[in-house]
Formats: C-alpha cells, structure tokens, sequence
DNA sequence: ATACATGCAAACATTTTGCTTTGGC
DNA sequence: GCCAAAGCAAAATGTTTGCATGTAT
C-alpha cells in the first residue's frame, strides 16, 4: 500500500498531510487530531490511551474510528506497532530520519527511548544477502527493571 | 518466582522437570505433554497450536490448562513470549545455553531462527551500565520477504 | 453530488478467572 | 488424605466488522 512516490521525508503534521493526500485520502479531524497526539506522545500508545487523549480535547472521537485510521497509518509506514508484552498493542510514528529502539521497565511500564544507538540496523542488509529476503526491518525492544523499581538492595 | 537454587542447565525434558520439583511443583501428565511438544518444536507456538498438538496425543487437554502451563513455565524462566506481530502470543523454551533470534517472513508466517549470531547480547551489560537497569534481556525479532513470498522480479 | 470516513452496535478472538472435581505426592 | 492441578464454564478484555449517517472533496 505505500506509493513511493509519496514518502514521507520528515515527521511533522505537514508531511503526514502531504502524505495522506498523496494517497488521495482525506483530511479529517480525526486523522489531525490522532496524528497530532501521536507527534506529542513521548513513548508508544495503547488505542485506549490514543481515544482517552482524543475524547480530553472535547467529545470522544470513536474507539473504531481510532482503530481504523492507526491501522490506516500503520499500512501507510507512518506508524509502527511497538512490542511491549502486554495484552494489547502500542504504537508510534515511525520518524524517517532517526531510528530509536526501547528500553521498557517490566515493573512500572516506563519507556526509555535509546536513539542513535541501534546495534542492530546495519545486520538488515547482511540478513538479506545470507537469507534471501527482502524488506527486512527489526523490532528490538530491551526489558529490565529501571531503577526506581529495582529493589535489589533495598 | 525463578528460584535460583534450581537454575534449568540445559534444554532437556529431565532437566525442565527437575527445576519444576525444585520449585515443590507437581509432575503432571499435562505438564509433561506441553513441555515434550514444546521440545519438538521448530518455531514459537501459539496456544491455539500446543493445545491442538496436545490433543492429538489422544483427548484434548484443557485450553485453559494450556494457558497456565505456559504462564508458569513464563515465570520459571522456562519459556518466552516471542513477538510474532500477530494477534495473539506466541511461546518457546528459552535454552540456556543458546541464545536465538527470529526472522519472520511477514507473508507466508514462516520462522526461521537465526543461532549464534545476535548482535545485541553484548549490549545487555551496557545498558544495565547507561540507564541503571537491572536483569535486562531482549527481544529482538526481523520481519521482511522470505524468497519463496518474494514477487518483486516475477 | 459523490464517495470516503465516522459513529454506533454487535460480533469475534483471545485471554483470564471461579469453582468443582481429579490425581500427584 | 491433602492440596495442587485440571476440567468446565463463564467472564473479561481487546480487536474487528456491518451498516446507516455525516462530511471532505
């Protein structure tokens, strides 16, 4: 589903914009609404949190609606689904520009964003080549016990 | 829960068993059953699969006794959760003493395990150091085009 | 005006729990 | 025999769809 001829070169509103344009989607108040909690979001969100954030703003936008334009922009590239071993799924929008990977704390939930540390982005290319796939991207997610949780010497 | 006076040693029915009398729990046939299919596995299951598996050996074990097994072996340390980007989980043992991880074609499903070549072990101990974490594993999986889902050239 | 997008409701899938019965020790 | 584990059934949770209505183009 993604045209190339429409990537998304930045991460910003307007580049999201210029993106859904592009695949002739419209522009409605609930993709802005979404997309802009999703460009202030500081770590991945659950669907419930992205319609709770939606309904703060004034009256709830639908779950379904949320559902439908966050798998829309998963298909699109714009957003990814980030593992987080819970019960249900976590999103971000997926910045061309800078790769982070997540440092997740299995007590409390807290999510440290590792940017410009990937040890892993540069094996995509020898995966390829040694197993003959194609399209390889990676999902690397760290867990542990931060250390407000860790109560090793407490 | 791990009580680390019964550490598993290796990846072996008797080993598996042995750490569940360490920890006072009972040797069942379900239990037995689940971990030999869990042996006999070359991929992650899900438990729609390790229940059907069970059943096959005869009358169908109960999904909801799947499901606790697998959550104890979860919490012994015995099993992992593997993200598969599906909808639902996906279990395998965790061998102590070889460390994999997993490409997964994101058309047909197929795992392939990828042995002895993580580019992130080493990273554990360095961000336990960097952002004061403890016990951090990770998880860490590539998902692109297998040759055989491959159309590109066709 | 014409689709596409939304809201609402319901269906579906998966996970999880309560409680009685069974069986390992 | 005792208590943990299993079986059964139902609840809880999260995801997905159908269809009538609203709205961006």
């Amino acid at each position: 589903m993604p045209n190339p001829s429409f990537p998304l070169r930045r991460l910003s509103l307007e580049a999201i914009v210029d993106m859904l344009r592009g695949h002739q989607l419209r522009i409605t108040k609930n993709r802005l609404e979404i997309v802009s909690i999703l460009l202030r979001a500081d770590r991945p969100l659950s669907l419930e949190e992205i319609h709770e954030r939606a309904a703060g703003d004034g009256q709830a936008s639908d779950y379904a609606t949320v559902f439908r334009i966050m798998t829309l922009l998963e298909n699109l590239g714009i957003a990814q689904k980030v593992n987080m071993n819970r019960g249900c799924s976590y999103y971000e929008l997926l910045n061309p520009n800078q790769h982070h990977d997540h440092l997740i704390c299995t007590e409390c939930g807290k999510v440290t964003l590792m940017i410009n540390s990937c040890p892993v982005s540069s094996v995509e290319r020898t995966i390829e080549k040694k197993y003959g796939f194609s399209h390889v991207r990676h999902s690397l997610e760290f867990f542990g016990e931060c250390p407000d949780c860790n109560d090793d010497y407490r």
